[in-house]
DNA sequence: CTTATAGTTAACGTTAACGTGAATTATATT
DNA sequence: AATATAATTCACGTTAACGTTAACTATAAG
């Protein structure tokens, strides 16, 4: 088992053509508290704790698009940011990729048809069922897993009260 | 993608002779209300609606180990059916097979040896707190998709005004 | 007893989700 | 300007989690 190799691709650093950039390390000249921060790909794999590669997997398979300077580097606003960390809670709970990039499409559909919102309602409202039973069955196990942890609690004191 | 193709391995019938088999037909001759109920593989694929070869997937990991009938068969009790379930929650929870394997294992544990016990209660632990923060998680991604669908609901009704 | 169905092992195939270089270009630091 | 980091694009490799025959045995139904 290949441990996550830290990537040899680690912090950038300082100013970029497109806005402040951050990188992990301390920026130089910051001229204004502007929102227009971006976000280097390192930056945002070492902010989450995943490789640059699957930043770019993630890339490929539509579910971000960054825009790039102009020596064709990608940077990430804001946005993209709260997008890759939706990805990642989508994998959190199990969903694959394509369910995931099925669930972001919805919130990109044409809001003025009728259609596409009627059919983005029921999707929306199977994965609202489908989460509510997900968050049900985690409060089970949460139960679950604290009665096992009460009573082998409870074990290890019956030994140490007989040790005394 | 292979639609998960209806495995050719179906619903088996009648009695066995380990006990009562449930395979999904009426069964024939059910002498006593008996506890020792047992299910044939494919009856437990065709209720939790995986093939017969994730069973026994799962078998060839140590996930599971049902007991066999003089012929070689697989039989399962309620309990395996149980620990299925329990295979079943982890993998939609987004947890390996391998992590799964671990936290079922903690079931398992010397329950006389002090230094297992705190072992299986400092893992516990850890388990609990993520899985009340994935419960948040989860909260919060509930009242996301509900507020999205009442937007998009407004707007629905919106354009149904403006069209009368 | 015959014949469908089920079930068994073994082995190779497949797919998703990246990991891992290699070669090249862009930035940053001194 | 020189050098050290980062980033980019292929492209092939890897691993988990099964899918898919194949060849054979066990059970159930008529």
């Amino acid at each position: 088992m290949p441990e996550n190799t830290v990537t040899r691709e680690l912090a950038g650093k300082g100013l970029s053509p497109a806005g402040i950039r951050h990188t992990g390390m301390k920026v130089r000249h910051m001229k204004k508290e502007s929102t227009k921060e971006t976000y280097t790909i390192s930056a945002l794999a070492e902010e989450f704790d995943i490789s640059t590669r699957s930043i770019r997997f993630y890339e490929e398979k539509n579910l971000i698009s960054p825009q790039r300077t102009d020596g064709n580097q990608r940077f990430y606003t804001r946005r993209d940011r709260a997008r890759l960390k939706l990805i990642l809670r989508g994998k959190r709970f199990g969903y694959s990729l394509e369910e995931i990039a099925e669930i972001i499409g919805m919130t990109d559909i044409d809001i003025d048809e009728e259609g596409q919102i009627t059919k983005a309602l029921k999707f929306g409202k199977k994965r609202l069922d489908e989460l509510r039973e997900r968050i049900h069955e985690l409060t089970l196990l949460e139960q679950d897993l604290t009665t096992f942890q009460d009573k082998i609690q409870n074990r290890l004191e019956e030994l140490n009260k007989s040790k005394s």
